[in-house]
DNA sequence: ATGAAACATGAACCAAGTTTCAACTTGGAA
DNA sequence: TTCCAAGTTGAAACTTGGTTCATGTTTCAT
């Protein structure tokens, strides 16, 4: 009913007229989003309770809907938030490689870290599979279109084979991750600059210009 | 088409005496490993629910628990099952293959179909990753040993570079993976075969013997 | 200083779904 | 044919945790 108009002007975040209008509030929000990030990295979606997100965050359980109107809304705020943490980590390392072949195995190399620095992080995004399917799909597509572009703009340069498309920038992809899982997340001990060598060596004769 | 009991029995059997005596015993979890097929496909492992599997197997709720102990204990032998089921479809056409490198591209188009046909059955083994880590593991790690185990018979014929290893299956299981998804779930009309043999170019040359 | 809006609180509400149970039916061995 | 183990049934007990709400406190512009 009376409700105050200025609500409709909040332009920037995606957030409605949940957004916190006072620093009380804005510290509240920042402490159940970490919180957040540690009960859905430790338990996972399902696992996971808004008790224990506002245990963790030290704030009452109605306080959650001050900001967020699920359990959905909050996980689907995280996952966003963390592929770009994970963008961020990887695309200034990439930009500064010298060629597109030491650009992908210097891609790989510090996903690779970023995996085993965040492994709760890298969990939220692949849970994101089945609680919220379109923010899950969308990271993976941009991710790959980064790749692909990566892989083209190589080609204009002459330094890899010409045809390359969408179809090698998924086979990448695809390998990054798996590489990730078994060398990142479950292996603490892999050498990951000779794993990136080795994957990337495979990939550079992959990609090499026909005679 | 083959009878899911083989593998049923099994997995039940493992866990403990709930395994059926008579023939009607049988057919009666026979009917809920079926139903729970449809109903994991369809809604998830945590939207699915344990009357939607009585339901849609037209049994008493009770009578789920004459068979499981729990949701959970029905999708862990879901996942064994179908991970065998797409094994049995593969495996020999793989073996079927005249060299390694045409094994691969054999692996990735079958692999593709299969996924294609049995979207449920995918997604169901993929969400083991957070119901039943165990075999989603295990899951992966018997499927990329065994690419690793073909590789290394085709490096032993001379048909492919000589040091192939773990990291190699790795990134090829990894890029199938992607290209399932990406084509074989996402993309109804994309020309399977036509993919498998961008991608097995794509393969053939990373693994070609070094001048 | 004051009032209104923003924010905080946690007990209570409630929906959904898992699990139990006691009565009943069926199968097949003796 | 008899009888008991195996199997079936579905209502109800029980859990769990997301969400609401009435009440109290804090912030801040005026």
């Amino acid at each position: 009913m009376d409700q105050p108009q200025d609500a409709a002007q909040l332009a920037v975040g995606e957030a409605r007229d949940k957004t916190p209008r006072t620093d009380r509030g804005r510290r509240t929000l920042r402490k159940l989003l970490d919180a957040a990030a540690v009960e859905f990295g430790e338990r996972g979606f399902h696992e996971a309770s808004i008790s224990g997100i506002t245990r963790r965050a030290g704030t009452a359980l109605g306080s959650f809907y001050t900001y967020f109107d699920s359990k959905e809304e909050i996980f689907q705020a995280l996952v966003r938030y963390m592929s770009e943490q994970l963008r961020d980590h990887v695309t200034p390392l990439v930009q500064a490689a010298p060629d597109e072949i030491s650009a992908e195995r210097i891609g790989l190399e510090s996903f690779l870290g970023f995996v085993r620095e965040h492994k709760e992080i890298y969990r939220i995004i692949d849970e994101a599979e089945f609680v919220d399917y379109a923010s899950y799909r969308r990271h993976y597509e941009t991710t790959v279109a980064r790749v692909r572009q990566r892989l083209e703009a190589g080609a204009a340069r002459g330094e890899i084979r010409a045809d390359v498309g969408e179809i090698h920038a998924w086979a990448i992809g695809g390998m990054n991750v798996f590489l990730g899982m078994r060398y990142g997340l479950w292996d603490a001990d892999a050498d990951i600059s000779e794993i990136a060598a080795i994957a990337n060596d495979f990939v550079a004769n992959g990609l090499k210009k026909r005679d």
